[in-house]
DNA sequence: AAATTGCTAACGAACGCTTGTATGTATAAA
DNA sequence: TTTATACATACAAGCGTTCGTTAGCAATTT
């Protein structure tokens, strides 16, 4: 087996399938899933339509990729956070999770977000469900808050609403080579809990 | 003109374009721009395709008169905030401008910011031009409430983003019969300006 | 060592369907 | 008569996908 069959082989065992997702990945992200067509991905994937056939089930197969697996990825770092033992530090570190996931892949981030409304059945009732879910516990970390008495008395639902659209636009404007993760963090932190107002003493 | 033919007047002479306008805005805000087909608009509206086009030049047409309709609402509440004298006011007034158009027609600003990438040549732009606009002068209030000793030092591009996603995810969560303007307003500005934990003293 | 079989990735051609829209026409109101 | 609204018909382009096939490689049998 010479160099160039090597690197063929790599190529073919694993580097196409995952080129796809790639390219798909990032289309979504610009020009929408609707308006991604599969002849699109083939292009941006150097190879013919038909040929996305042998690696992925259809066009919304690459999708519900792309969707689960953020999903998943949201779910298991809330999980982890939940297990904190104050409302503070849980809402903290259910935000730092949630930062990590955004921006460890912000297209993928910013696809799941805009784009699972296109998912089809069961697909889409299985989806909302989890996304649900995701916002119902966050919003039981603040109202334990409140009963602690550590947060204020604020519209919990709102309250929960207002944190979770500041970190799913984050998908949107995050730049890798902009924004350091750990400024992020503290940034988002420090606003949400206190506020952009200096303290009058 | 007996009954029928008053009410089919009315009908036909304005209230027929904007049930198609209105229709379309819910059908985009629901499924998409790409993934809402004329025929969809259509049989919402109770109506053939092609009559479609004898109200609106195109599909696209519909959504740049809702993209740029938004758009100016949305500027124009933001010029009259800017002439309030303080940082904070300015700050308060535009949140509170920004609110009223959503919770307006919060369909339509759904559609405008999922949906304004589907714009072509020159409205992409154009449009493009005018929201990074927008979100320039919201910064330049933050940054002179920071120079002017009032705001904290958060980096101003950031604070910005995190309330203009906050703002504009509104769009998709706010529901009429919910949600009442005003304790949106007040809860939206408290958290942001004061932030969500309370005071130790 | 040579031949056979099976598998994977890729492709050209084509399918049935939907898309946005143009055209010409009918109806009805002004 | 003119104008506005609605429609039936039609069309070219593009859609996601299937089909039959092929080249290349790996494993197995002769």
């Amino acid at each position: 087996m010479d160099t160039e069959t090597a690197v063929n082989k790599m190529k073919n065992s694993f580097s196409r399938k995952d080129e796809i997702f790639k390219q798909a990945t990032m289309l979504f992200k610009k020009r929408g899933y609707t308006a991604t067509s599969v002849r699109d991905l083939a292009q941006e994937s150097g190879i013919e339509a038909p040929s996305i056939y042998s690696h992925f089930k259809s066009k919304e197969d690459i999708l519900q990729q792309i969707c689960f697996g953020m999903a998943k990825a949201f779910m298991t770092g809330l999980s982890k956070a939940e297990k904190k033992k104050s409302p503070d530090d849980k809402l903290k570190a259910a935000i730092k999770a949630h930062i990590k996931v955004v921006t460890g892949n912000s297209d993928a981030s910013a696809v799941m977000w805009n784009e699972w409304k296109n998912l089809t059945e069961p697909y889409f009732d299985d989806f909302k469900t989890m996304i649900l879910d995701y916002e119902t516990r966050f919003r039981k970390i603040i109202k334990k808050g409140i009963k602690a008495g550590i947060f204020k008395r604020n519209n919990p639902a709102m309250a929960t609403k207002l944190l979770l659209s500041s970190l799913n636009g984050l998908a949107f404007w995050y730049d890798p080579g902009k924004h350091q993760a750990k400024d992020l963090n503290s940034t988002i932190t420090n606003i949400f809990f206190k506020g952009i107002v200096k303290r009058k003493n």
